[in-house]
DNA sequence: ATAATACCGTACTAAATTAGTACTGTTTAG
DNA sequence: CTAAACAGTACTAATTTAGTACGGTATTAT
């Protein structure tokens, strides 16, 4: 369903958690005010440390914060960061790995095309604006949605 | 990694060979000369029909032909055919289902201005853009796309 | 030093999704 | 009436993703 993962789902909560309070957080803290099972909570911290987004400290009152306003971090940054490189296709994700039909590969340009204004898309929302209450339901703006989005309006729970 | 199921992969694969010959082709046809199992292609030409992207032609000489130009054929439609409604999380997708972790959703609006810029992408490509032959690698134009892009860039083999 | 705290890393298990296969029924042309 | 070709359903297998467990290492406080 061209979705993200869960675990970049979460991730977007516990970062936009972090970015509400600037100090050091534990593991164990964010996943109790959060709700996510804890050692979920790790494994997501782990690969955000590592693409710079957060500093870990450890030891005593050691923990987890922001390494940078949550202003500089796009949303397409934590999506690298946890699934790697953006892309709707496998085909132009790795070189290594072959597309299996053939006849796919001539129309790889076509798709990191759209590969490109997926990512720009992602690039210009920050966690900031995650972290900021959103207006529900979103005011139409640009009404390229297509006939399929009014289906659904009007009961939302989720 | 927000990709596509390769299903949709094989969707435009098969759509593109309809949009080279506009006459009727059966399963086998499409089958052989694409590389893809007969009984996959059957799979995903089935709620291609539904969504009147394509028509079926029952008995002898029967088989399956493009419904519409490819021009007005968008990618997004076809994802939407074989997938539903595009939605990067869950959470917009459908109201049925509970975000189960609940301070993801005070940012449900904020999740559904991405969905509407991914989608609006979409929208863009049309069949025809899929089938024409693509220029690679593609021309930089907006450089908005992260560093890790050129990671990978030189040995494309895809 | 010692002990407690909290991150680090890997391996493993289980669940969910997706891909692919098989089979039976229905429609159309000759 | 027979053969061609789509329609629909059910099932199996493979892959991916989510979640758990455990032993290790660094830092701080006593």
């Amino acid at each position: 369903m061209i979705k993200i993962s869960k675990l970049t789902d979460y991730a977007v909560v516990v970062l936009t958690q972090l970015s509400r309070d600037h100090g050091v957080h534990t593991v164990a803290h964010l996943a109790e005010s959060s709700g996510i099972p804890a050692p979920t909570v790790a494994k997501l911290l782990k690969p955000l440390t590592a693409a710079g987004l957060v500093a870990s400290h450890r030891g005593t009152n050691g923990g987890y914060a922001l390494n940078r306003e949550p202003e500089r971090i796009s949303v397409a940054a934590i999506i690298t960061a946890l699934e790697g490189p953006i892309a709707v296709t496998e085909c132009v994700s790795d070189a290594d790995s072959l597309c299996g039909v053939e006849s796919l590969c001539p129309m790889r340009g076509n798709w990191e095309k759209i590969n490109r204004a997926v990512r720009a898309a992602l690039e210009d929302v920050t966690l900031a604006d995650m972290a900021a209450p959103s207006p529900w339901p979103l005011p139409p703006a640009t009404a390229q949605a297509t006939a399929r989005t009014e289906t659904r309006t009007g009961e939302s729970r989720g």
